[in-house]
DNA sequence: GATGAATGAGCTTTCATTCAT
DNA sequence: AATGAATGAAAGCTCATTCAT
């Protein structure tokens, strides 16, 4: 039982996050979303109290989904260098495949600061996504291969660089795909964080 | 007459501008922005025919306000990396002392695309600032202090990485002053973008 | 359920009917509609997406409710001499017993040219009632009862005169009710129509 | 000087005329009105203390207008039919030349009740043009030409069966030129009023 | 007389949320 | 759990009219 209401949960959630990433906050209403999902205005009231405890949650399960995707590059027995160049991938690919993913990190959750005032104070919400990559970022400093940092300076860098590149794809103001780019940030990425 | 109201149309631009910045686009109304200008919501039309058009004019005025920091810049004689200094001082201290433009820049500019579709298309109303930044790279290309790379690749670093410190400094994430990072930052960012 | 939306649109509809009919288009209000239908403003929308189109539907409903009347007429097997009578009692009784509708298409449809042009174009939103004339004309005309002219011409004559009379009426200016004119206008028309 | 004040007046008149005609009146603006005399929007008031009062001018002018284009059909030593001939073609001929004229008395001012409600009470503001249509009545039945019936009934024919077809005219439904329709329609109303 | 910036009430429309069924 | 009609506050925008210059 109650399972079902989590799958439930979870497909007005990805029904949402499309539509939020694609026409932004307050352009998508409720019934947007509902006839997305294919479900009474009312009803979705009995699974999200209101549209913006929706977005949190939204934002919750995307950092839930990155963090893992990065648990799992952490986990393997590579070098920095090569975790640098798998973390890029990973947002890549998931920029490529489920754009709305990034899409909804970038320009719902770091701009509609209304909304995730409450609940979301500090990094609470993207949490399981940030601690991942600090972990990525204090192995490579013990291991001798990244230069000791600020860490926040570091993941401005990360996560400003390729947020930066995703957007500008989404502009489509970039010539080439996002792929063909991996080599270059990994490789800029790299010497800007690395020891030597 | 025709100054007179070309400084009006700034007095309201310079509150949108903060109270956009503040609150968001859609959270703040027409009547906020009269009351802060003290001018009646009708008056308000005399100057800018609808919301939106408003905000275009905001992003334009902010673009040409950078471009013209940045020009100052390339127009001085000095090295590439000490270019690269500057733009980021410069860009640290327009967040600092007037943060509602960089916040307007990332928050509301790049994240409210329903606004900006029409009428900002490409990168149009931020014209005046990437030109600048692309006249920084190619001279830095040019005399060989930069690696020739895809401009955009440059781009989305620089940007990108500047536009995540100031958000990590907006969400009070940061231990430090925004100044106190600009050697780790020019330093991360040349070592990336130099030629050796 | 579907029988529940269109009894509570033709609600809507009817106090709408009178309230443009009385007050003009420009001068009835959405709020007032909905106090006179005792609903609330926003859910007015959930049955006519806007003023005009309300006003369009308003017209359809008018345009159907004269056009069945003359169907009945037109259906009966009597001289067409006497139909023409009878189509002058139903214009002036109705003018009487429902006086917002004869109001409606004479003050509102016909003048608000703005509201109707769309979707109302040459007399699409009218064509019931507008085809009964025209069948009554052709069957007179084709039992030689009829003097054969330009259709316009007829309808040009009968309906402006019957439309001036009700004017006239509305305006108080008539000095006796509208039925006592039926003798003299019945002639008057007949013998403008008439073969001989 | 009271001249000069006089001829402004009239400039007025004429422009709000056109663009009521073709607007309406409520979808037209003052600011529509003043920018079309080439005037500011504050010296109109000088002029005129209220667009409702405009509106209430402009009748009469149409009235005087017409009127005087009446009186000298009347004055003239030629029989009824011809003068009824005459009125027609008169009356066709300023739907032509003048439209806005003839668009203004069907369509704004039989329409918009709530304008004339006050200060044209019964036809007063009307006056000078029915008058003329009275008097060329009134002499007909003197002479025996038009049968003797109540004035309103042959006024509702005249006046209904002539704006039926500008009316018509107006929708682009008529396929002639109303010219064309003189002779038609100069028989069916003599027919109509004539005495035998 | 002439200007046009300024006012502010009022309009249509939207939408998150509730609630009777 | 499910429906969708109903609510009503609030938004963006318009415009007749006024008034300082």
């Amino acid at each position: 039982m109650i399972d079902k209401k989590q799958i439930k949960k979870e497909q007005i959630m990805q029904c949402a996050l499309e539509l939020f990433a694609l026409k932004g906050f307050y352009s998508t209403t409720i019934p947007d979303i509902a006839a997305s999902v294919k479900m009474s205005v009312g009803n979705m009231y009995n699974y999200f109290k209101s549209k913006d405890i929706l977005a949190k949650e939204i934002i919750k399960y995307i950092s839930g989904y990155l963090g893992k995707k990065i648990r799992e590059i952490n986990e393997q027995d590579i070098s920095t260098k090569e975790k640098t160049r798998r973390i890029i991938e990973i947002y890549f690919q998931t920029a490529s495949l489920k754009p709305e993913m990034i899409d909804y990190f970038l320009r719902i959750y770091l701009s509609t600061r209304e909304v995730f005032r409450e609940g979301c104070e500090g990094m609470i919400c993207v949490n399981e996504f940030v601690t991942e990559i600090m972990i990525y970022f204090e192995e490579g400093v013990k291991c001798g291969d990244l230069r000791e940092q600020d860490f926040f300076s570091a993941f401005g860098l990360f996560m400003g660089y390729l947020g930066g590149m995703v957007f500008l794809k989404g502009e489509n103001i970039l010539p080439k795909d996002l792929d063909e780019y991996v080599d270059d940030i990994s490789h800029n990425i790299y010497k800007a964080l690395s020891a030597d």
